[in-house]
DNA sequence: TAGTTCAGTTACCATAAGGTATGTATAGAT
DNA sequence: ATCTATACATACCTTATGGTAACTGAACTA
């Protein structure tokens, strides 16, 4: 899908109609966002199902409102199950899907990729001054 | 740095600081977004520099005003280099770094991931209704 | 003298994202 | 009778994002 010439430029192969295009570049940019990341990188670290609350704790700066609208979008995507238990006070458990966690896993290898460039990237950063008109 | 135990979870070991880890899903958030990742996508596919008003015909549907920030930002990371020819008119074009280059490899590939899941993420989306109150 | 070109900048406006604070339902405990 | 716990919903406000439209500057052209 994307290779690497020989005078060091990239081919880019696509095979996708508009919209399935659309709706991959979509869904890269939901798993990257912020709110979305965390909270899966904090259920994926549970490695079981999580209570709201449990989540709202760990899931440092986010609020309950926030927190509810990021599950029900990553419910509704297919990367997280929500259980209701049907108890006072009711009880509700989230969990990462098989699928969540593989996207999970594809997400933090990138992000890792990252991570280790750090100083490249800081490098990068107006080494000098040249560009100023 | 991401490993998949043989129970199916996963164990993510992280050697960062505090600060190298958020600087790092900052640039994967921003490097996913939509406008910067369209806009590497088009100087990857120039496969050379591109002046500013062929970069504006090529991301279909962005604003000038946009573009400039979106631009300066990814100069700012040393994902994209910015020449100005002092001539009247004003020339100037952009180009990939190499950097750049290959940070848009690591995305793409994350990106045909998910494209070739989509069906899986279709077929996870609500599948029954079972989650209402 | 006026118009064209290029790469912006600036002012203004609409929408979205996200925060705080408060309300709600219900059963059990005090 | 009141309080507590849980998982939200709702109202309200601020900030961020992004769009449109108009303006700029300097040289060349008609």
């Amino acid at each position: 899908m994307v290779t690497e010439l020989n005078d060091g430029t990239f081919d880019f192969c696509e095979t996708l109609t508009d919209a399935e295009d659309a709706l991959a570049r979509e869904m890269l940019e939901r798993a990257s966002a912020k709110w979305p990341l965390r909270v899966m990188h904090i259920l994926a670290e549970a490695k079981g199902p999580l209570r709201f609350s449990r989540v709202l704790e760990r899931v440092e700066g986010i609020s309950q409102k926030v927190l509810t609208q990021t599950l029900r979008t990553l419910e509704a995507d297919g990367l997280v199950t929500r259980t209701l238990y049907p108890q006072v006070p009711p009880r509700v458990e989230y969990e990462l899907t098989p699928l969540g966690g593989e996207l999970l896993v594809e997400v933090v290898g990138l992000w890792q990729w990252i991570a280790n460039r750090l100083p490249d990237f800081e490098a990068a950063r107006k080494p000098k001054g040249q560009t100023e008109n």
